[in-house]
DNA sequence: GACGATGGTCAGCAGATCGAACTAATCTCG
DNA sequence: CGAGATTAGTTCGATCTGCTGACCATCGTC
């Protein structure tokens, strides 16, 4: 979103942070794809990303995935289904659940990692080590004003 | 999509795009839909953004949102049954047919690009100059690389 | 002028996402 | 303690997104 008439080298910053990501997605996702990896959306894939290593509740999960708990809980009842999570109770509310990363979820895990490491050195290496790090830093800061989860 | 199980303090690349870019979607929307530009969806906008000022072809709008054709139509049609945009003849080829910014469209551009300054600038203001700098022309850089349409 | 390539549409389906309404557990405070 | 407000999560129903496949018209080329 964002100038809908841009300036035809000076794109504005939202679709300038856009195309790259994209990018990014479709290489994990290619990649997930070709390891076996294939029966998940980039929904689900999104969801299953913000799952911490000792479990994520349904909420916190809907909102720094940025969707409606029903959704996010729609998301999670497919990737349940797939194996790639399980839920289980929460011990200090019995109202809540923890999302945890399930066996097939954990065998993906290396394979994407790998990926996102290596579409970075990449990037790293057509930008140079030292706008690479000025990118990151930038970033980081930014994230600072525009995270709205945490 | 990125790394499932990310260092803490270091996020990686593909997640430090995504926030902004959702922060700026988000901005953008929210002032739109403000101003009385409530008839719309973000995927219909990601469309109309793409729009040049002499129109645009149904096929490179596909392309460079990165959906298919089909899906493109679609989101014209809607657009185009809402005032945004108005499909004219191409006169160099009778098969296309140009995608046009149309009333409606025009009025919302000037409170999009509003929206999009303003918060260029909050973000300039807290990178500061020279990072501001740096991060546009670092993403100008990877654009070359990751941008698969131009 | 026939044939493959290109621009675009139509039809139909799977998935994503939302709003509304609801249940169950927890918290707050008089 | 107990009533009411809050929070976690689900179910239902509707809409929107986006894909595949099939198809038509025009263009360009040999």
């Amino acid at each position: 979103m964002a100038d809908p008439v841009p300036a035809p080298d000076e794109l504005d910053l939202g679709l300038l942070l856009f195309i790259p990501y994209r990018a990014m997605e479709n290489r994990v996702f290619a990649a997930l794809a070709q390891a076996g990896f294939d029966d998940f959306s980039p929904a689900q894939a999104r969801v299953l990303q913000r799952i911490g290593p000792d479990g994520t509740r349904l909420t916190e999960l809907a909102e720094s995935a940025q969707v409606t708990k029903q959704t996010a809980s729609h998301l999670v009842d497919q990737l349940e289904r797939t194996g790639y999570v399980r839920r289980t109770p929460d011990p200090t509310d019995a109202r809540a659940r923890l999302v945890r990363i399930a066996e097939r979820g954990a065998a993906a895990q290396p394979v994407a990692a790998a990926v996102v490491a290596e579409v970075e050195a990449e990037w790293r290496a057509h930008l140079g080590e030292r706008r690479w790090g000025q990118l990151r830093a930038a970033l980081a800061e930014l994230r600072e004003i525009t995270d709205p989860y945490r």
